[in-house]
DNA sequence: ACCGAAACTTGAAACCTTTCAATCCAATGT
DNA sequence: ACATTGGATTGAAAGGTTTCAAGTTTCGGT
């Protein structure tokens, strides 16, 4: 049924090495063999099979991005800016989402490496698994992204989350509040517990106890998950709520907002809210969301040079990259009137 | 380097085949042997070669959803769905983002034909594009997603966007509003013109003049192209302004929001706006957003099972499956105080 | 102990390409 | 005319796996 090359070569009366030619080095062969190939090639619809290239060559022209939570903006928005370098150089990415579950990056991870896919890019569950170091070692370069990885196996592109989470409190202690809920979780996740370490680091620089960072647990970074918090929040009793939440991202802060609008608790007179990442709906929240900044494509940009350089480079060395992130203030902090 | 089947034959001391068998048949193969065989295997780090693989067995074990806009929630949402799906027969899903270019689009539907996937499904850019039917007349089935075709060559699944249109006009109308904008495009998107049809549609079964449906043009449907609609809106003089707008998708809906608050435009009162999709962000937008739901899950899953049976069942019939949208109305349409 | 059947294992062929050393041929220089 | 050059073409081998017909072992029954 399908077409191969011994077909075209038949067709089009020259040998199968010739018609690898065509494909492979078209300057090896001369211009009219080449079109009268390539014609028979369109005449029958000729559609390379890559499994065998690639079992024979031992190449790949795709990567891919195993990616936390697809459906966060966040990393939709850093895998445009892989995209971006990898599509000026003709490469493939594939998107895969591990929605935040070890056993189906695991899975994941396995087909890539079956694939022999060239390379990959990973926001890994756990940067600390065991798997990665197994994966690379076998010869498929991994790069982290948005996280970071104990001692320098691998490159890696983050942001520096101590400091935002320094930036966030800071900015709140600022605007007078002392009580402030730290909402986040799981705690396995790192990020989360850089972003609280951060806020706890701006609370004692400023001559305060650490209980005044009230921490309520959230078992994913989701919308839902913010709303369930806002609901933890309300029922802590007047004098020891907090008049402020700082969000480990961007999901539970709107999703603590949307909660706060629909019960009526003024944003920011009676919470202010400052989120983590700056995606694109935060500023087009109910209440502009201020929000610690990620330079998402600049991330995704430089996990994918960094991953061609590994990919390409015989003498590559591996790098840690931290960017710095950055507070944009907007309404959901503003100064209470007083 | 590379560990192969070979070299787990050999260090376990049985032949090729058995260890195939240990891959492929564990049932035919006695359980001293597996145990050792599997031992040798964990021992060496081996990875099948999935090019060698599937070249030889001709199947594949992975699928891919090639999306319009890998950064709008609701292809995410879709994903979701149709990953839940698959993730139950233990398949894979590749997301490809065409990001709405027919080139990157031609491209990743090449690529994964090459690698022989099992299946495609796919939101077009466009649906009556030829390449789809030699695609799938080559042998790899492609269900599409979110659009329709004309002629019943393919699978989809699809919302009937013209009772979409009409439900948001419906809903303006009865609000009151005589004078309003469909903000959308470009109008190579069929959904568009099935959206705007359906809007049309509802006005002239009012019995108002067409002339009402003020037409804004967007090149694209994104958050920035709909903050660029809100300033040809302002501009257009107090008498002929619409009082409403209707928009081809939320993300659009949500620029146009965002500009209008940043403005002091009073939604609804000075603008009400209709949305389409329903994404989660929009009932959490500065001023919740009335929208016209799509059943993204099922969307997915539905698209999924549709696919599946196409790759698996040999006397497949083609569907064309179309769901009904719903209207979700918020405060961005309340009733204006009179 | 021996038979036959059942359970297990084997080895070679096949999958479709790319690679590369060898061959061919036309054109050039003498 | 003839040797030389160098570009174009060829054909067989190789790449790692699965398949399957054929071969070998094991075991219950007698």
């Amino acid at each position: 049924m399908a077409i191969g090359v011994k077909d075209i070569a038949t067709a089009a009366g020259v040998s199968l090495g010739t018609v690898s030619n065509v494909l492979n080095h078209p300057d090896r062969v001369s211009p009219r063999t080449r079109a009268r190939v390539e014609k028979v090639m369109g005449e029958l619809g000729f559609v390379p099979n890559e499994s065998a290239r690639q079992l024979r060559a031992g190449r790949s022209r795709t990567l891919a991005y195993v990616v936390l939570d697809a459906t966060n903006p966040f990393f939709t928005d850093v895998a445009r800016g892989v995209e971006e370098t990898l599509a000026a150089r003709d490469l493939s990415l594939y998107m895969c989402n591990s929605d935040n579950r070890a056993d189906r990056e695991a899975n994941y991870l396995n087909r890539l490496e079956e694939q022999r896919v060239a390379g990959i890019l990973l926001t890994p569950v756990d940067p600390e698994a065991p798997a990665l170091d197994k994966i690379s070692g076998r010869g498929t370069p991994i790069v982290i992204v948005d996280r970071t990885r104990i001692g320098d196996t691998h490159c890696s592109v983050a942001v520096d989350d101590v400091l935002g989470g320094r930036l966030a409190l800071e900015h709140l202690l600022d605007r007078g509040h002392e009580r402030i809920a730290f909402i986040g979780g799981p705690p396995s996740i790192g990020q989360v517990r850089d972003r609280h370490a951060g806020a706890l680091a701006a609370l004692s620089d400023a001559g305060l106890d650490e209980s005044n960072l009230v921490r309520i647990d959230t078992s994913a970074l989701s919308v839902g998950e913010g709303r369930q918090a806002a609901q933890r929040l309300a029922g802590i009793p007047g004098a020891r709520r907090p008049t402020a939440a700082f969000c480990a991202n961007d999901l539970l802060a709107l999703g603590l907002l949307q909660h706060c609008v629909s019960t009526g608790v003024s944003v920011p007179d009676d919470l202010a809210i400052v989120g983590f990442d700056d995606i694109e709906y935060a500023g087009a929240a109910a209440v502009p969301l201020t929000s610690v900044r990620q330079p998402r494509l600049r991330l995704g940009r430089t996990a994918a040079e960094l991953l061609l350089d590994e990919v390409e480079n015989p003498d590559h060395k591996h790098q840690q990259i931290t960017f710095t992130p950055e507070l944009v203030a907007r309404a959901s902090t503003e100064t209470r009137a007083n």
